[in-house]
DNA sequence: AGTATCCTGGAA
DNA sequence: TTCCAGGATACT
């Protein structure tokens, strides 16, 4: 789902289209949501776009951000007279105002920006920008491993083997724990642990130091692949200008159960770790 | 540390 | 028609 290469190619595409310009003015369109002071925004500029984990900054020109978390299904799509011509993706749910659009930002020179979303979980709040910080989600947020375009601490391997080695659950629910390590979801842990050749189900803490040295540098390489890739187009991620990722063309194990291991040919295996939909091969991964 | 919850479209 | 997926959080 969006995690750390789907946020961070959102953010590149912001970063680059939607800096600059100013906000006319914000339609919220979703009364589940709570924005925060629309007027805090309007008539201010983009100045950047950060990004902590899967969490969004977008910084205006007069004290204020906009905090953003997509979860499932958010989309952020920036639409100008250039960028129109481009065909979005199948999986974008509507350039222009549709049921699943929830804020509307009408920008200057012709350009919008539009914040769609099926499942209504993600969130977008207007805060200062001294006190994005502190917002539960950001300030709990753990390091992330070293990848690229993030404000959030740095993973280190030793680092990594220190949480390791005092988490008494599962490899794969630590992968994904934000407060632990920020960044990796679902898509990425399993991918990472089948690099790694590493069973998910293992107790973190009863991992070898050279396993977690193969952990560390598998999801590093997973994430920079999904990076390249421009994320994963599984339910409907799209980047900023409504196009769809390929890494759902390179998984390793992550959906593809009864398929096919690509190491062995042996049948991939699901399980359920924390709720979650966990993919392995019993074969490949000890 | 595990589980229910939010929400919805799409799969079974 | 029912069930399932999933990021983060609130419970137990």
């Amino acid at each position: 789902m969006p995690e750390l290469p789907e946020v961070e190619t959102i953010r590149l595409g912001l970063q680059k289209h939607l800096v600059g310009h100013k906000i006319d003015e914000v339609e919220v369109r979703d009364k589940k949501l709570s924005f925060g002071e629309k007027k805090a925004v309007v008539s201010a500029k983009v100045k950047a776009v950060r990004r902590a984990g899967k969490g969004l900054i977008i910084d205006l020109d007069n004290g204020y951000s906009i905090a953003i978390h997509i979860k499932l299904t958010g989309q952020l799509v920036y639409r100008d007279d250039k960028t129109k011509k481009i065909k979005p993706s199948e999986k974008y749910v509507d350039g222009l105002p549709s049921k699943f659009t929830r804020v509307i930002f009408h920008l200057d020179k012709s350009a919008f920006l539009f914040f769609n979303d099926v499942r209504r979980f993600a969130w977008m709040k207007v805060v200062k920008t001294q006190e994005v910080q502190s917002l539960p989600f950001f300030q709990e947020l753990g390091p992330e491993p070293p990848v690229t375009g993030s404000i959030s601490n740095k993973l280190t391997l030793e680092e990594f083997n220190n949480i390791a080695s005092k988490a008494n659950m599962p490899i794969k629910v630590l992968l994904m724990d934000q407060k632990k390590i920020s960044g990796v979801g679902n898509i990425y842990a399993n991918d990472a642990l089948f690099d790694a050749g590493i069973d998910p189900r293992r107790k973190a803490k009863e991992l070898k130091s050279e396993e977690i040295k193969k952990l560390y540098e598998s999801v590093i390489k997973v994430l920079k692949k999904g990076l390249e890739e421009q994320g994963a187009t599984e339910i409907n991620f799209v980047n900023a200008l409504g196009e769809a990722g390929s890494y759902q063309d390179y998984f390793l194990v992550y959906g593809r159960e009864g398929e096919k291991c690509l190491e062995c040919g042996s049948l991939i295996k699901k399980v359920k770790l924390a709720g979650r939909g966990t993919y392995f091969c019993e074969r490949c991964q000890k």
